[in-house]
DNA sequence: AAGCGTCCCAACCGCATTCGT
DNA sequence: CACGAATGCGGTTGGGACGCT
């Protein structure tokens, strides 16, 4: 029983990659390009599964890489994006030009996630390559129970890509209801102010309420699901009240912005469209 | 120097989602 | 709409590197 496999696994290659592999992987890819993983390896003469290529070239031998040094910067963005996201690893490697969710994934789990566990640690610095070998007690699968309770009390969602999602912060419209494609009334979110939103954010990541897609979704969270699972993420700023968008553009600079109605038609690839 | 324990990170795995027909 | 294939994602694992005794 169980799943079939990507791939056969007879007579593949496993485990690290050799010098030689990368070269063919890279070359073929710089002739070819990216895409088709499930033929590549056949075709580019490598014993290796698709997976196996595609994760090697998005991790390792993209030219656009940056490697090892995460900043202070990077590290305190990671933070905030893991506040809100919480483990979309994805999401917030879109956010960190150069760096890959694995990478991060790894920097949270090693580095990040005890340094917020103990935050008055001295060998917790932000330079990690000095606090390599402190000396926590810790095995992976050891993890304490309560941290590891706290980091799934995020706001989690279904991997969901947008196409085009549209954001309204105060004055939502009214919404097709996914069943019947009519408009739905408006909802309880109408002219709720920004820091409203933001707390209600927050209250879900305590609560650690689940934003389900499918289903059983209240009017509110069609909205916060709609933004949590934009690819061009806001960060809505408590102390300016303002929104940015992770390049740190404010949203009132943005053309078509206004402070009073503050709408947001938010297009994934963060172009901003000229009218509604 | 050898043995052991711990840590880090590349790679793997299984499931979810998207895409194509 | 249904189905299978392809791709993407996040959790987990395993092995090498390193520090300590």
């Amino acid at each position: 029983m169980g799943r079939s496999p990507c791939c056969s696994k007879e007579g593949l290659n496993r485990g690290a990659w050799t010098a030689t592999e990368d070269k063919i992987l890279k070359d073929y890819i710089t002739l070819h390009g990216e895409g088709k993983w499930r033929n590549l390896p056949k075709r580019a003469g490598l014993m290796r599964c698709g997976k196996s290529c595609r994760l090697r070239w998005l991790n390792y031998l993209r030219p656009d890489i940056k490697r090892g040094n995460i900043s202070h910067d990077e590290e305190e963005l990671i933070i905030r994006l893991h506040k809100l996201l919480g483990n979309r690893w994805s999401l917030i490697a879109g956010r960190l030009p150069g760096r890959t969710d694995n990478e991060i994934k790894n920097y949270w789990n090693t580095n990040l996630c005890k340094k917020l566990s103990n935050p008055k640690n001295p060998k917790h610095s932000s330079d990690h390559h000095h606090e390599k070998k402190n000396k926590i007690s810790k095995s992976k699968n050891n993890m304490d129970p309560q941290l590891k309770k706290e980091s799934s009390n995020v706001v989690r969602t279904k991997a969901v890509r947008c196409s085009s999602k549209v954001l309204m912060i105060s004055n939502p419209p009214p919404q097709p209801d996914k069943k019947t494609d009519q408009p739905m009334a408006n909802s309880s979110m109408d002219k709720q102010p920004l820091d409203m939103i933001v707390r209600e954010v927050e209250d879900n990541n305590n609560n650690s309420r689940d934003f389900g897609l499918d289903g059983d979704i209240g009017e509110g969270d069609v909205w916060l699901s709609g933004f949590l699972n934009s690819e061009e993420l806001l960060m809505i700023s408590h102390e300016e009240n303002t929104m940015e968008d992770w390049s740190g553009n404010s949203f009132l600079d943005q053309p078509n912005s206004n402070p009073h109605d503050l709408t947001y038609f938010l297009e994934c690839g963060g172009d901003w469209l000229a009218d509604n």
